[in-house]
DNA sequence: CCAGACGTTGTT
DNA sequence: GTCTGG
DNA sequence: CCAGACGTTGTT
DNA sequence: GTCTGG
């Protein structure tokens, strides 16, 4: 799955890697990213791309509580398009979202092992996400989840779950503004090749989600 | 029809 | 809001 | 994801 | 054990 991920790239390159014209409002990159924090995402308004942040954590337009968003940090790709909470965001509200790796805690006999999660090719790359917006009592937000799949080969030695990300080329069909039948948006997802992937042990330092400094990322022995 | 859930992970 | 169960 | 709280009454 | 906050 997906729960803690890293976004260290300079606003600069973000912008240019993902085509977006305007900067982004309040770019600050993170050590640490975690459930319930602003992270930045790439929307089609219909009109452009754009990068923004969302909350991470999706609360469903109808809820009556925002706290459900604590639940809701990931969504399942293979019944996402036949979920009640999910199905039209599928066709109507896709995004993505920028990380440049993350974390996955992996369980041995010692306990947990958090590792860091790259490309090989160690650079940007975009989850596939889904957002929403929510009113209630006079309060907007607007939130994010991320999509999981079964895990590779690679990731299945770390965890059995693993977060969708889109190969660079697919990343614009995935936000493209034209509606899709909520059920071609989970064939889209299942059609993805698989990337490669490194991964290293980090320390403990990084489980405290206010931790956020290079030691977040630094190798252990 | 109305009422009530709507989610994921992991663990058992 | 939409879907499922009764 | 992990860490840390989780409760009330009454008094200061 | 479960929920909330980071």
């Amino acid at each position: 799955m997906c729960g803690r991920y890293t976004l260290l790239a300079d606003e600069l390159e973000i912008l240019q890697e993902f085509g977006i014209d305007q900067p982004v409002e309040n770019y600050h990159p993170s050590y640490n990213i975690a459930p319930g924090q602003d992270v930045l995402a790439v929307i089609h308004d219909g009109n452009e791309k754009r990068a923004g942040y969302l909350r991470w954590g999706l609360v469903p337009s109808w809820a009556e509580d925002e706290r459900i968003g604590y639940k809701m940090i990931n969504a399942r790709s293979e019944t996402a398009h036949k979920k009640p909470s999910f199905k039209q965001l599928m066709s109507r509200k896709r995004c993505l979202i920028v990380a440049d790796s993350f974390y996955e805690w992996m369980k041995t006999e010692e306990g947990k092992q958090p590792k860091r999660i790259q490309l090989k090719d160690r650079g940007l790359f975009a989850f596939a996400g889904l957002w929403d917006k929510w009113n209630h009592d006079g309060k907007t937000l607007f939130t994010c989840t991320i999509l999981t799949k079964e895990a590779n080969p690679f990731m299945q030695e770390i965890h059995h779950r693993m977060p969708i990300i889109l190969p660079k080329e697919k990343e614009d069909d995935w936000i493209k503004p034209e509606k899709m039948p909520p059920n071609e948006a989970g064939e889209f997802l299942e059609s993805l090749h698989d990337e490669d992937f490194t991964a290293y042990d980090v320390a403990n330092y990084v489980n405290t989600a206010k931790n956020n400094d290079e030691q977040c990322i630094k190798p252990i022995a």
